[in-house]
DNA sequence: GCCAACGTTGGC
DNA sequence: GCCAACGTTGGC
């Protein structure tokens, strides 16, 4: 099993949003990374747990936990002319764009937010916090995430 | 709104 | 394959 962070901007989609989906599962569409992409297409497995992280936001930071809720499947956006995520350049024949499903696990009760993070020597190497870092989709090693969960008051 | 960092594009 | 220009990300 691995452990996953993945980056959304709240005002497009939050946490309280996954938990008002039906079933609490929710295409995570509109990656347009390759990095990104070889990772949910690539690394990814169905029960995996991933951190459900706010960006671009007052209050950056890990929010809650989700699972990997499927395999990887073309990401529909990518064909639609009237999506933002549109791609002319891929087509249903070939591809460019693969994505998973999530699902709703928990909601910390308090949010670990960046500063929090930053100020965790144990966190120091962390992909997240390494400089310039933009990737919106990153693995977590087990003990970064027991760390995580800890800051959260929740069970590993 | 600013700016640093970084990915992508496209001409050559 | 190089590299300048441009667009995007994301914290502040």
């Amino acid at each position: 099993m691995n452990y996953w962070l993945m980056k959304s901007e709240p005002d497009a989609f939050s946490i309280d949003d996954l938990m008002a989906c039906p079933e609490q599962t929710e295409p995570w569409d509109g990656i347009r990374n390759y990095q990104a992409r070889n990772m949910m297409r690539d690394d990814m497995r169905v029960g995996d747990r991933v951190f459900f992280y706010h960006s671009s936001c007052p209050q950056p930071g890990v929010v809650g936990i989700m699972q990997v809720a499927s395999e990887p499947y073309p990401d529909p956006t990518q064909f639609d002319p009237d999506n933002k995520y549109h791609d002319p350049k891929s087509s249903p024949d070939n591809p460019r764009w693969q994505l998973v499903d999530v699902k709703f696990e928990s909601k910390f009760d308090e949010l670990v937010s960046l500063k929090a993070l930053k100020a965790n020597p144990e966190l120091a190497d962390m992909a997240l916090l390494k400089r310039g870092n933009r990737l919106s989709i990153m693995p977590v090693s087990k003990a970064h995430w027991q760390v995580i969960c800890a800051m959260a008051g929740a069970t590993a």
